[in-house]
DNA sequence: CGCTGATATCTTCTGCCGTAAAGAGATCCG
DNA sequence: CGGATCTCTTTACGGCAGAAGATATCAGCG
């Protein structure tokens, strides 16, 4: 599921992503038993635990001693929790990367950075980003990127380009990863198990597979090994995480030397 | 929500994949009303016209002038149809590429063809990618992809990562567009009001906004201007695929010239 | 032809979900 | 103390996937 935000009132989504509530002073009613960050941090430890499809308001609820209901007064909607979820997790991400090398390490710091926190909160991948949820920290994450790219000395159209590229392939391949970790509970079939049995079908019931698809049969050969108690799939997945970002970056070291190199104009291709 | 098979006999999916079952002639009881090739269909159409979101076997069932549970002696359970669904869409795409040109051109068409395809039906996008349905057409997909680049003389090893970024980078860019084509629909808010809306409450939720984040104000200037009836977030996403796929394929001819030319096509030490 | 048993289809039910509405009870100001 | 206001619960609605079981439909046999 892509998950949308509600379109309820903006201002107060907006209000609580950048916390500019006034404190409120002493007013009437009973004092509140809960907190947006208490609710945000139970809901973040629900979805880490079991996924974003596990998420629900009752259990966040349950979690802190509610009912699912009792939320409502914090938060709009499901759709806001997720947001607020979302850029507080964000918060994680260091903000400053160290240049002293030059783009390139810092690009691959940033890279790594982000990756294994994509790993800690999988079900981060699956908040829609058509719609930015425009909270600080998401902006903060991007600042720290073209804080590094300027030192390419590439103009901002092509650096979109370079930003939205580097974004979908650390999400890309962190999603195979991601899912990969979740499969096994989602489904109660541990990888090992899986791959065995399916390739076992699939010679079963596609005879002639390595005729058929002699690409495919010819990229799958020399296949890396597996360190110790590394699933199968993640291990590829990690090389290929590798070598991407390295295609990727001399890719934006060829567009740096294509418009000369810190200073230079634009030249569309 | 990121759907994945029951796992559920896995014989019977794999079987349904790649259509071995026997036609089983003349059995007693009521003719078959329906057949699974209908129900994919109809649920293809579910899923194109409203979204992976609204794709219900209720509704699918509907559809065919039958209940939900009806479909459930066809095909096992709603993961196994996605399977399905996902597996017969993908033969939409070509399986062969003109190579006269060399690969990257050949690359960029496959590119293309992919990136369209999930303009077209952008459910396809939410299918888990970790476990891979393993049908005749994702293999064909990636037998095309794999049959262009072993020209460029890269190895296996090296080859899998540029296959993944490919992937990863056609497919994010691909969500983000598709994302921000169905969010007016599932939100019933435009784009354009959408964005003017919260540029404004982040001005006012965010006083000081540039100041704080330099980088990400300096980055989108200098925007590119849509064409006539084109959504801004659209054009943008427009110019990023192309930007990026440029950098992605200098990137890998990078590659190509460190470990040597290709002078014969496919071998190479 | 009519019966029997296999099979397809449909109905009912369970237990989830998000959230609207209404109200119980706590707490403060005047 | 009285009324206003707030937190939180209860209840209810319509939706979902799927389990269990009832019913309708047909082939082949006598």
């Amino acid at each position: 599921m892509v998950v949308f935000a509600g379109q309820g009132d903006a201002r107060r989504s907006m209000a609580l992503l950048w916390r500019t509530e006034e404190p409120g002073e002493s007013r009437p009613g009973p004092k509140p038993g809960l907190s947006v960050d208490l609710i945000v941090d139970a809901a973040i430890a629900v979805a880490d635990a079991e996924g974003m499809a596990a998420l629900s308001m009752r259990k966040v609820g349950e979690r802190l001693g509610r009912t699912g209901m009792a939320l409502y007064t914090y938060v709009p909607s499901k759709g806001e929790l997720v947001d607020l979820m979302y850029d507080k997790a964000l918060g994680e991400l260091p903000t400053a990367h160290d240049l002293a090398g030059g783009w390139r390490p810092a690009v691959t710091a940033w890279a790594g950075h982000l990756w294994h926190f994509y790993q800690r909160h999988p079900w981060v991948l699956q908040v829609s980003q058509a719609r930015p949820v425009l909270g600080p920290n998401e902006f903060a994450l991007l600042e720290s990127l073209v804080a590094i790219l300027r030192e390419t000395g590439l103009r901002p159209p092509a650096l979109r380009g370079v930003v939205s590229l580097l974004f979908d392939f650390v999400r890309g391949a962190a999603r195979t990863v991601a899912e990969s970790r979740q499969a096994p509970s989602a489904t109660g079939v541990s990888d090992e198990e899986w791959w065995h049995t399916r390739s076992r079908l699939l010679e079963e019931v596609a005879p002639g597979f390595a005729a058929r698809f002699p690409m495919v049969a010819w990229i799958e050969s020399e296949a890396g090994v597996p360190g110790e108690g590394e699933p199968y799939l993640e291990h590829q997945v990690n090389e290929a995480f590798t070598v991407g970002l390295t295609v990727l970056l001399d890719g934006v070291q060829a567009a740096v030397g294509r418009t000369g190199p810190p200073a230079g104009p634009v030249t569309a291709p």
